[in-house]
DNA sequence: GTCTTGACTAAGC
DNA sequence: GGCTTAGCCAAGA
């Protein structure tokens, strides 16, 4: 691979908008990485500490936080998260909500449905 | 070179 | 709804 291919995930990460997440497989996807779901959380573990990157909206299939309840990284993730205004429902984002839908997301809900 | 590890996913139970 | 299993692919040792 190249380092593109890590820059592209960032920006793809990145255009996330606040309040909405999505999961490695669909930033893989996105990033046109296909099925690297698992390169996107490399890429994410790797990033320096000041990165401007929102690494805390992306989360595993299903809505599940990579990490175990209760340690460090998942209650920053989710402190991050809910700061934003995302909803958890139990150990879960609801995705149904707050999953990115991309460019859909305005064309399917509209920017003010919401 | 090969082997292990991992901030993953889909499918099955 | 949750846990387990198998498959995946790149980085680091």
């Amino acid at each position: 691979m190249s380092g593109d291919e890590e820059e592209r995930v960032r920006r793809v990460v990145s255009s996330i908008p606040p309040g909405k997440v999505a999961t490695y497989g669909q930033v893989a996807r996105e990033a046109g990485l296909g099925r690297r779901a698992r390169f996107v959380g490399r890429v994410m573990a790797r990033l320096p500490a000041g990165s401007d990157v929102p690494w805390h909206r992306v989360l595993c299939a299903g809505g599940r936080l990579a990490f175990e309840p209760g340690t460090e990284s998942y209650r920053r993730q989710r402190a991050c998260l809910e700061q934003e205004g995302v909803g958890f429902a139990g150990s879960r984002v609801d995705l149904e909500r707050h999953g990115w839908r991309a460019t859909l997301d305005e064309l399917l809900w509209g920017p003010q449905h919401n």
